[in-house]
DNA sequence: TCTGGGGTCCTAGGACCC
DNA sequence: TCTGGGGTCCTAGGACCC
């Protein structure tokens, strides 16, 4: 599209007022509102380590331990040697008992963070995730943000965006040279600190790209605004992967193009970039240049739902893995339950060492709601991986139909029925239909709707 | 950085249909 | 009947995000 975007067009609709609300290392901040001691400590939230092992990762570090090279996704073990665990109660700086991880794995690279001033007792507190907790503290920001505009679009428990151009405005205050804009976000900030008690960094701007960037620009605690006509002048200088969409995959081939910056994507030749990176390219390129025209939208309907574990040591027991996918597939078809969700498509994913990633996956005539199916389909799915180690499966469903959703209650019962009725269309072979006509279709819709729950 | 868990979107080849 | 073209669905993999 970019290609034919008109020259001289600036930027885009200079009209609206985005925001994107982005909650500061919220597992933290979670951690802190129950456990007010932990404030200002090093705080490390993850999964994993509780038990002594050593094979989870950091799902949230706070600012603090983020100054000891502690960071999201990195294992939990790299993580205990660069800041060990503390042993007494918070405040009380004990020394780190009971470190679990050896010593000897003392990585000789230099990190620039890691105990950079002589810090060298410094220690952290870790807590094991607690989602549902979280998610309790979240339906709290979520009610104040759905206050402050009309449509709200959720991207993740810890972050949002806000169109809120009919509550406020780009002109300027009256008394100084701040806008409106500026101080309405402010405003939204500070009830979320008010009413729920867990910091936020704020971006606005005209459009959802730059309302991103703008909200990482200055985390913690930050508020940055970017005014219509000035989203170049604020995206020029930052790296390429400030902008959403560039990985580290993405990052590395443009700078072998000599694309460093955002104002260099910005200036690149759209056609190169289509050229190498596809419709993406151009999305990109627009995104440097200031130009995103999507809609703020409230967050729709899941498309898949998964579950997916990894074993403590990659495992070639087939029994293991057999019984893992099961439980896998029991979980995740009790979560589609009470979503309401019925599924058409069931997958399975095997992580074969060092790190291949492999997915299966058979589509259904129809929709179901079948556990037995699910975990049926996914066995015989694992069976292709037989005797080969796994260092992780996971079991998957898909192409989701809501009985609540768009389709009509009428639709949802053809659709359940069809399954059942040996429908004369069936694209499967005998093999998977054989076991879906097993299918307990006749009371979907209604069952589906009585174990709908919201708050899940 | 040797890798946890839950998602989204895109691409590309093949099957199948008209 | 040796070979056109378009459209859709299915599957596997990859990049990315939080």
């Amino acid at each position: 599209m970019s290609g034919e975007t008109l020259p001289g067009v600036v930027e885009s609709d200079p009209s609206r007022i985005v925001l994107h609300v982005d909650m500061d290392c919220f597992y933290a901040s979670c951690e802190r509102l129950r456990e007010p001691e932990l404030r200002g400590e090093p705080l490390v939230v993850g999964m994993g380590y509780e038990h002594g092992e050593t094979f989870g990762a950091v799902a949230t570090a706070s600012y603090e331990a983020r100054e000891f090279g502690v960071d999201s996704a990195q294992p939990i073990s790299q993580a205990l040697e660069r800041l060990p665990r503390a042993g007494g109660a918070p405040g009380s700086h004990s020394d780190a008992a009971g470190d679990p991880s050896g010593t000897d794995g003392k990585d000789g690279t230099s990190d620039p963070n890691a105990d950079a001033d002589g810090d060298a007792d410094a220690v952290g507190y870790y807590r094991p995730v607690d989602l549902e907790f979280y998610r309790s503290v979240a339906a709290s920001v979520k009610e104040v943000l759905h206050d402050c505009a009309d449509v709200v679009r959720e991207v993740s428990i810890d972050e949002a965006y806000l169109d809120v151009t009919d509550r406020t405005a780009w002109q300027r205050a009256p008394d100084g040279d701040r806008t409106l804009a500026e101080g309405y976000a402010r405003h939204v900030k500070q009830r979320i600190a008010r009413e729920v008690g867990v910091p936020a960094s704020v971006g606005v701007a005209p459009n959802m790209s730059a309302a991103k960037i703008a909200s990482d620009h200055d985390k913690p605690d930050g508020l940055v605004v970017v005014e219509p006509g000035r989203v170049r002048e604020f995206l020029d200088p930052l790296s390429v992967e400030a902008v959403h969409g560039v990985g580290p995959v993405t990052a590395d081939r443009l700078a072998s193009m000599g694309v460093e910056t955002a104002g260099d994507l910005a200036a690149a030749n759209p056609d190169e970039l289509r050229a190498a990176f596809g419709s993406r390219g151009a999305e990109l390129y627009d995104r440097a240049r200031g130009i995103d025209d999507r809609e703020v939208t409230p967050t729709g309907r899941p498309k898949s739902l998964s579950r997916e574990s990894a074993f403590a040591e990659a495992t070639d027991d087939d029994g293991e893995k057999r019984e893992t996918v099961a439980a896998l597939a029991a979980d995740v078809t009790a979560r589609a339950r009470n979503r309401g969700a019925t599924y058409r498509t069931i997958g399975i994913k095997v992580v074969v060492p060092p790190y291949d990633v492999n997915t299966r996956e058979r589509s259904l005539s129809g929709p179901v709601d079948d556990p037995e199916l699910v975990e049926d389909v996914a066995l015989e799915l694992l069976a292709e991986f037989e005797g080969e180690p796994a260092r992780k499966v996971g079991v998957r469903v898909s192409n989701l139909s809501f009985a609540d959703g768009e389709q009509s209650q009428l639709d949802g019962w053809e659709g359940a029925t069809d399954v059942d009725g040996g429908d004369p269309t069936a694209d499967t072979d005998g093999r998977s239909t054989a076991s879906a006509s097993v299918s307990q279709a006749e009371h979907d819709g209604q069952a589906s709707l009585d174990q709908f729950d919201p708050g899940e």
